[in-house]
DNA sequence: TTGATACTTAACTCTATGCTTAACTTTTCA
DNA sequence: TGAAAAGTTAAGCATAGAGTTAAGTATCAA
């Protein structure tokens, strides 16, 4: 399928790779810098920064260089969306073995 | 980075395609067979199998073969841990900016 | 003004992913 | 029994992704 570069494609894959929530992780306690993100992770530096802009490109984290430094902070409404989206379907999935299980109980274990 | 194959690297890795997200979106409405998820897709049955691989890998779906047709589900535990994970996250960050909205609310507008 | 710091860009390698078609393997049922 | 239905496996191809090194650029501090 083509990539239509949909908000939630590039959110989900920026959340796929263990680096970035490595990152992620790091940017819930609070902003950090290019290097500070680097610090616990054994790759290059260029490495880093390639995951930095697929974070930023999924909209999960923004960035403003100051001077020489560029501070990175978490987008909490980004999150939150791709966050529904799981709950939602979550939610719809559940509902239905809910009313299922009502279903069976009612019914004395008479089949769906 | 190697792959260290954790839950969730494979089940943000599967809800990062658009054509998995719709398989589960279908999956969250009841189960299905693999001919059915493949209905709404326009790629060949042996493409949306492997859709269907990577969605179980992942743990987000379960499937179960009866005769010639395989019944997929969803996985609640899965998409809840997944969420969680995200949730937490969002929570630590968003704590920390209520927190810092305190502060400065309080000295009436000093800086952190 | 010069050396160190903190990114940033470019170019390249290697592997993984997302398809495809073709060829099987069950099951089902007329 | 034998064709159709539903799924499965295999092989191959094209692109995207994750990493590298090397070479910039821009700030800062002395």
């Amino acid at each position: 399928m083509l990539n239509f570069s949909q908000p939630l494609d590039l959110m989900f894959q920026a959340l796929a790779d263990p680096s970035r929530r490595v990152m992620v992780e790091r940017l819930s306690r609070g902003p950090a810098s290019v290097s500070e993100l680097a610090k616990p992770l054994s790759m290059s530096l260029p490495a880093v920064y390639q995951h930095l802009q697929v974070l930023e490109a999924s909209g999960l984290v923004c960035t403003e260089k100051t001077g020489r430094v560029r501070t990175c902070r978490l987008e909490a409404k980004a999150l939150r969306s791709a966050e529904q989206w799981i709950s939602e379907r979550r939610a719809l999935w559940e509902r239905r073995l809910d009313k299922l299980g009502d279903i069976l109980t009612e019914s004395d274990g008479k089949p769906d």
